[in-house]
DNA sequence: GTCTATATCTCGATAGAC
DNA sequence: GTCTATCGAGATATAGAC
């Protein structure tokens, strides 16, 4: 494995404090000090903030992709592949009672913010989201696929929400066997004629 | 009416500033320009901007006990108060695309700053979960009334976030008739001995 | 590629005149 | 109760030596 570049260091530990203390409330100080290099460094690897935002957004997007390109090749069957998604819930339940979710508080900031880079967090979400439609249409959703992906995508953002909010585990769990129970009384028409 | 003061002027303004831009990124500046008092005037209502939270948080507070108190006089059966709490996101659907929920959003928030009234925010959100407990317990829930209380409360917080993100007013439409038709689906054992 | 030093701006907060 | 003037801290960003 070749050593990280200083530039790569920036993204992985600018995207860890985005997520921890929020795009807006990050400083180039915090960066720098997480990185071990000094601010004025900075400017030679980054010309502004919102070029780092924007490298985060793309190491998000390729890691989620093969995050689902993993559960693509893990899951014999489209029900353990949602299932894989809807774990992560429970995985990461920690970092989510403390901060939510990355993806969904990244775009509520953004939002608020009314910046630029809005569309592009946005897209993160878009590839869970058509993921998560190929899984539902594998399931013989048909027509119904985007909705039932979008639905399930909303449910794990409430979940993620509500647990920051209310520090509540027990919530989480709760949640995650009603997303199961749901997901199991889907009806598979995929072997229908 | 009393020509409104200045202090609740700040509070106003500071409490729809802090929906549409976040608390962090709202300066002293943006709060006085709105209301139209120089920065300096300022300090002879509030000493700090975590003072103007505590205001705003309590303002909220307030506001959403009489609208609950509204809805539980106005509602003839716990299900027509219930859809009342579901209608927020038609009513509101366009703020709600633009900035997410009021609530929700501020909790998150406040969880990344390590902001001390984080607390407090969530008391917003126990408002809503408590009077939806009261709701579905007399609909016969009985100990499950909690469980269904914040399922709804984090399906709708799920629903904004969605919303905000995808800009997609036909998915808050789908998702409430979704809510309707659950709503509709749980059986009322008041009427039982 | 990394550093120190610095420029400029805006932030929250204060002092004091009126 | 409202204003102007200003402070010190910390923000983004730049310049230039090594």
């Amino acid at each position: 494995m070749p050593a990280q570049s200083t530039h790569d260091l920036i993204v992985e530990k600018a995207d860890a404090l985005f997520y921890e203390s929020g795009f807006d409330a990050t400083s180039f100080a915090d960066i720098a000090a997480a990185v071990g290099i000094s601010r004025g460094n900075f400017y030679h690897h980054f010309k502004t903030k919102d070029d780092i935002l924007d490298a985060v957004i793309a190491r998000r997007m390729e890691r989620t992709r093969a995050m689902l390109d993993g559960w693509q090749v893990e899951g014999e069957s489209p029900r353990e592949r949602i299932l894989s998604f809807i774990h992560m819930l429970i995985a990461n339940r920690t970092q989510i009672m403390d901060f939510g979710c990355p993806v969904g508080t990244l775009c509520s900031e953004l939002a608020k913010l009314d910046h630029a880079a809005q569309g592009r967090a946005t897209e993160i979400l878009r590839l869970f989201r058509d993921w998560l439609t190929e899984q539902m249409r594998a399931l013989g959703a048909a027509d119904q696929a985007e909705a039932l992906a979008l639905h399930l995508l909303s449910w794990s953002q409430g979940v993620a929400v509500m647990a920051t909010a209310f520090k509540d585990e027990a919530f989480i769990r709760n949640e995650v066997a009603g997303i199961e129970h749901w997901l199991a009384s889907l009806p598979d028409l995929s072997q229908s004629p």
